[in-house]
RNA sequence: GGACGGGUGGGUGAGUGGCUAAAACCAGCAGACUGUAAAUCUGCCGCUCCUUGCGGGCUACGGAGGUUCGAAUCCUCCCCCGUCCA
C-alpha cells in the first residue's frame, strides 16, 4: 500500500461539554505522539477564550493545538468550512507523520467531516434576508408551504416551526434548482484514508451538572466578564456570532445591565446543562463509540483509553512504525 | 385587635359553578437535526391499570365542613402570607 493513502490512525474524543475532552486530548497525544485538534464550533473564534473553556498554553502541555482561534469574530463558522480547515490539518499532521487526535464538541462538524457534506451552495445572506422577509408578511406557514411545493420530502422532514431548517433547505432547492432531498441523494464523499477510532467520555449526569456549574463559577472567577467588556470595547459589534455562544450573550446583557451577575450565573449554568443534554443526545447515535463512564482527567479513565487505542493498533511514539500497520 | 388583598401542579401564574388533570411560560425528561449547530426545532411532563383509547380508576387547587346533579370556582369556620389601620 503506498504511504500517501494508508490507513492511519485517527482518534476522536467526543463527549458532553465539561467532561474533560481537552484533558484526554492532550494526555492521549502526549502518549501517543500526537497533536490535538479541537472540533469545537466556538473555539474556532479568538479572542472568546473563558468562556469556550479553550486550554491555557500551559494546559498544553506543549502539544499543537489546531483549528482554534482560526476565524475572527466578525466571520460565519460553518460546518463545511470548518471541514476544508480539518482536511488541511489532516494533511498536515500525515505528512509529520503525526497522530491526529480530535476533541469534539460539535457533533455535527465531526460528521461533516468523516462522512462529508452533500455538494450543496453555500449560504446566501440576500436570499435568506429575502425569505424572512416574506415569512413575516405571509404569516406562519409559510415557508413550510414553500417547500413542500420544493421538496416535499424535505418538508415532511422538518417541522413547519424550524425556520432556520426551513430557510436553509428552500434556499438550497432555489440555488442548485433542484430538490434538496435529490441532492442529498447524490450522496457526500466521506473521509478516505483514515481509520477513526471514537472515545466517549459519558459521566454520570449529575457529576457533569455539578462540573459544569463548577466550571462557571471558574470561568467567572477568571475575568470572563472582563474579557466580554474588552472585546465590546474593543469595538466588536453586540451581534457579532461568538455573542450567541452560552455566556457571552448573558455577559453582555449583564454590561448593558439587564440582567444581575447572579441571574446571569444561572442563565449561563442552565443553558449549559441544556447544552450538555443535546450533545448527549447527538452522540448516542454516533456509530462505533468506545464509551467510557467517567471524565477524560481521571487517570485511570485515560489508562482505559490508551489501552483500548492501543488495542486496536494505535502504537506508542508511533510514526514511522505506524505506517507498517 | 381591625380592614383589605392573597394562598392553584417542581417554579412563576391564568382560571370565578360543568367544555379543568387544570391555560401560558419556565424548569425537567426524551428526541430530531447534511453548511447559524454553545444554533434551531419536536414530543412528553400528577399517580396508576389495561384490550394503548379523543380508554378506565385514583389523587389534586391552604385545612375542615357545607350548598349543588356537579366546586379550584359559592357559603361557614379555621390556619398561613402580604399591605394598611390601631
Amino acid at each position: 500500500m503506498n504511504p500517501e493513502n494508508a490507513h492511519l490512525p485517527l482518534v476522536a474524543v467526543v463527549g458532553p461539554t465539561a467532561s474533560g475532552k481537552s484533558a484526554l486530548g492532550v494526555w492521549l497525544a502526549e502518549q501517543l505522539g500526537g497533536e490535538v485538534v479541537a472540533c469545537d464550533s466556538t473555539q474556532l473564534y479568538s479572542g472568546f477564550d473563558i468562556g469556550t473553556a479553550k486550554h491555557a498554553l500551559a494546559e498544553r502541555h506543549g502539544v499543537p493545538h489546531h483549528l482554534i482561534d482560526v476565524l475572527a469574530p466578525e466571520e460565519a463558522a460553518t460546518a463545511g468550512g470548518y471541514r476544508q480547515m480539518a482536511l488541511a490539518a489532516l494533511a498536515d499532521l500525515r505528512g509529520r507523520a503525526r497522530l491526529p487526535v480530535f476533541t469534539v464538541g460539535t457533533g455535527l462538524y465531526l460528521r461533516a467531516l468523516l462522512e462529508g457534506l452533500a455538494d450543496l451552495p453555500q449560504r446566501s445572506e440576500e436570499l435568506r434576508e429575502r425569505l424572512r422577509h416574506s415569512a413575516l408578511e405571509h404569516g406562519p406557514g409559510y415557508l413550510h408551504r414553500i417547500l413542500s411545493r420544493l421538496d416535499g420530502e424535505a418538508a415532511q422532514k422538518i417541522s413547519a416551526g424550524d425556520e432556520q431548517k426551513l430557510i436553509r433547505a428552500i434556499e438550497v432547492c432555489l440555488l442548485a434548482k433542484m430538490p434538496l432531498t435529490e441532492l442529498h441523494r447524490s450522496g457526500r464523499a466521506p473521509l478516505q484514508g483514515w481509520r477513526v477510532l471514537k472515545i466517549g467520555l459519558a459521566p454520570g449526569r449529575e457529576a457533569l451538572y455539578a462540573r459544569i456549574h463548577a466550571r462557571t463559577d471558574a470561568m467567572f472567577a477568571n475575568g470572563w466578564l472582563e474579557e466580554v467588556r474588552s472585546l465590546l470595547d474593543g469595538g466588536l459589534p453586540e451581534d457579532a456570532k461568538p455573542f450567541d455562544f452560552i455566556g457571552y450573550r448573558e455577559l453582555r446583557e449583564v454590561l448593558r445591565r439587564r440582567l444581575t451577575m447572579d441571574e446571569a450565573r444561572a442563565a449561563i449554568q442552565q443553558a449549559t446543562r441544556r447544552y450538555a443534554k443535546r450533545q448527549l443526545t447527538w452522540f448516542r447515535r454516533e456509530h462505533a463509540v468506545h464509551w467510557l463512564a467517567g471524565f477524560g482527567d481521571d487517570p485511570l479513565l485515560q489508562q482505559e483509553a490508551l489501552q483500548w487505542l492501543r488495542e486496536h493498533g494505535v502504537i506508542q511514539g508511533r510514526g514511522a512504525e505506524a505506517r507498517r500497520v
